[in-house]
DNA sequence: CATGAATGAGCATTCATTCAT
DNA sequence: CATGAATGAATGCTCATTCAT
């Protein structure tokens, strides 16, 4: 505000620091919480004990469990987005877009769960991943498939059914690939890649 | 309450009876809220709420809330299990075997859902099913899956990817065929069916 | 809910009256406490520290705060109403209604505070009771002040302010009366009485 | 800091000026706050939130809420003292002293008022006015009542029930004032008027 | 065995107050 | 002095679980 202290003062700014780095640590708690516990199960405690701040602290960053949470899907979506996109642009035909972002969605599920995942026996088996990043890769493979379909470069098939059919076998796919050490992406993407086209090939065209 | 059983049966195993209907009642009672409310967010009190016994009394069947959820899986799975295994026996070939057996799957969930669903629009977006039986179902699906490969009646390829694939798609599918009314059994299986019987020919065979 | 049971058991109603006893402990220590800090001041948790009840058991009797305030509200205004009721009925005229009427008010008065009162130094100087029982009472009397004006057998004056100058009166008075020991209600029923009938003849009739 | 810079000081005051108007502004918002939410269910946030000051600069002012009401109310009393004396000191006799007190008294109420009242229908009925001002000026009425009968001007009665027996009326004849729109001043200085003195002469004179 | 009141740990959230900047 | 983020005690309330009846 004052712009004298301004030039005085490169210190100034060591609150901003603070703040972010707080909201970072915050995030960072959460991500490995909602990992561990999912959703429901975690509590906003749960995230702050996961940081060395006070619990009133949290509800200076955050309203809700909730709006964390969006946080967390909103930064999975960003960084997904481009990759998905890039994908896309690069592709030369569908069976190539297909690859690409298998590739590029087992990628980002490797970078993202390289950190520490849920322990390998589920109290809850096998319920799914409900962590926000999921749910926005989810979200954005999906419209990618339909929108596939709609502009014509994906055959003429039940576009609902097959983003379900596509996000469901990559979804599990890829937690059996992370549970190979070292996961390996290459392998599940071709894998995924072969069962996909296969699988397009022998759908019946809609009417 | 069954007056017929009544009358033949002096008054031994009265208390048998209204043990097992007791037992029954509370999970009759399970069964609709955690379909309604989802595992984690409904209660034990929830859910004797929907009996008519009392609070302790459930504390004479089961220890806790996942002590129920539990009994409910096995339920699930003891009725599914011997469909999936009668489609087996009846399969003239893999591919009859995977037609039979998503027709078996998805009838299976219609039957199982046909009561009454969550509200349609779910608070957190896209979270699987965490419903005991679907999580029955699934384990009894994968195995199928992974014994049919094991016996070389299908195809040799990765049999955990392969089903993974499967049960992700399938679950997902299932998902997306039950927000249809009427929720069509035939339209799904017949997609899934193509679709795997599609995938799995493009597969890459193992060395 | 068995008969014979109930035949044996006198001893039933145990729970019952624990029941009752709980619940009379919690309106008890509640009037204490709303005595004591004040509606908004006082808490739940003051409430039951008040007891010996653990915090949970409070709400198996009322759902909030509000709640019991209400419940001690109607129990003050079932007892005084009553009393007010027989003043009205007993009286010959305006002036003795007047007269009985004070001297009900101030005996109630006595007998709801001869437990404990506030300190008499306040926190908070001279807001007046917010207890339950005098809003109940409160009440009651502009009621009842109301509708002898509205019957016609008081003075035909402003029948609002009239209601609240003697409101506000009496209630200030019984204050200043519950400070000596011992409350005097004669002399405060007398002042007051004399004050409101000559403040009465005193005022403008309305056209 | 710069102590030099208030000796030599053509600035000088500039400080002493932006701490007066801090300070005149956490008054000014206290005021609107206390009027609107009461002083229990008020907050410091909601006071501090009524200025352009940090939350921490309220804290260089006042030391807690309770401070910041008994400056509100040291404020009133202030005002209001003067106005009472004056009334005091024009009187010609006890009868008109009661008169100028009580239009003096219902004029302060409508002016500290007019700016925005509680919202019109309270959640606790009939629970009243807490702001710092009113209980200043009953304070001041109160000694007014009690200093003129010790000084013989008025009345032998009992000092301390008379005090309280006006104060209560006035009190509550205001809030019933403030309730009407406009709020009439004349009508209920009229009516308190009449009330009390119609109400001394019906007193018994004390032995 | 059924009952349902009691329990108390636990949760989300608010708020006065402090203190580094 | 002003600032506003951090603090953590306190609050209302829920819920699984126990246990006397």
């Amino acid at each position: 505000m004052t712009e004298a202290a301004d030039l005085l003062a490169p210190q100034e700014g060591k609150r901003e620091r603070a703040k972010a780095a707080n909201r970072e640590a915050i995030l960072e708690a959460a991500k490995k919480v909602f990992a561990q516990l999912g959703y429901e199960t975690a509590t906003v405690r749960d995230i702050i004990r996961g940081t060395e701040l006070a619990s009133g602290t949290f509800y200076n960053y955050f309203r809700s469990k909730e709006e964390v949470f969006e946080a967390l899907a909103d930064d999975g979506a960003r960084r997904f987005r481009p990759i998905l996109r890039a994908a896309r642009d690069q592709a030369a035909d569908f069976e190539d877009y297909i690859r690409r972002a298998l590739i590029a969605y087992f990628m980002f599920l490797r970078a993202e769960n390289q950190a520490e995942g849920r322990p390998v026996s589920e109290r809850r088996p096998h319920v799914h991943a409900d962590t926000p990043q999921a749910i926005a890769v989810y979200n954005e493979v999906r419209e990618g498939i339909e929108d596939a379909i709609a502009r014509g470069v994906a055959p003429n098939v039940d576009a609902d059914y097959l983003a379900s059919a596509c996000i469901g076998m990559a979804q599990e796919l890829g937690a059996a690939m992370l549970e190979r050490t070292p996961p390996d992406v290459e392998g599940a993407s071709a894998f995924a890649a072969a069962f996909v086209l296969g699988g397009v090939a022998g759908l019946p065209r809609k009417s």
